[in-house]
DNA sequence: CCTATTTATCGTAATATTGCAATATACAAA
DNA sequence: TTTGTATATTGCAATATTACGATAAATAGG
């Protein structure tokens, strides 16, 4: 049905589902890469970088806004956006409690 | 259009963005939990768990397993699945370059 | 005020995803 | 061979995503 049963599933497992949705798409991944690159950025700079239009751009920096993986603030007549860590916090933990248990574990199976 | 230009992108970018959208899923981040936790699986658990149909499941695991994030395995009438430790390390080595790159600036902007 | 610049939003078309029931497949046991 | 068990696949229907052009909104500079 294309409509996901987000009230069937924890709210852990839903957070941590939407930040690495967000990140999903090459795009992104590639806002994210140039927004560390450079270290701070305005949209019209990636609108040169990236192989997409203004408007494709803009809404893909707002579902990165949307998901906590980056921040934008209003300078003039652009918007400066870098990367929130505290998004990046959380998705660090994720992996690094992964590791940890594949860590831990024996993997005597498959 | 619905159709990502991943042509477009390198091809970190992509697979990046391809592990990453398979973790998009607050239900396949369930299965991964549920493999990291008992270590070793075949689908019929992850039913009785999950709550969805038994198809819907198997699709899941399909595109994990597309995805590199598990291994699967026939054993007898079923199949066991479990954690593809590869795929992992590629996530991981992308965030640990990332926190590397926020560690290393300074976030003066925003 | 007028104009240019920058970014966001709207409308729309194409395609992808999610979910389930029904069915198929594959094997084991009787 | 037949029956049961486990998993995969198919075929939908509903919804979401991706992308772009057009347009709106907001501000800066004249």
């Amino acid at each position: 049905m294309g409509i996901t049963k987000k009230e069937a599933f924890t709210e852990m497992q839903n957070q941590m589902a939407t930040l690495t949705k967000a990140l999903g798409h090459p795009a992104r991944i590639a806002i994210i890469e140039y927004l560390l690159e450079i270290n701070s950025c305005i949209c019209g700079d990636l609108v040169d970088v990236l192989p997409l239009s203004q408007s494709t751009v803009s809404q893909h920096l707002k579902e990165l806004k949307n998901a906590g993986l980056i921040q934008g603030s209003i300078e003039g007549t652009s918007v400066c956006y870098c990367i929130n860590e505290a998004g990046f916090s959380k998705i660090s933990d994720f992996f690094n409690h992964i590791n940890t248990q594949m860590n831990y574990k024996t993997n005597d199976c498959c």
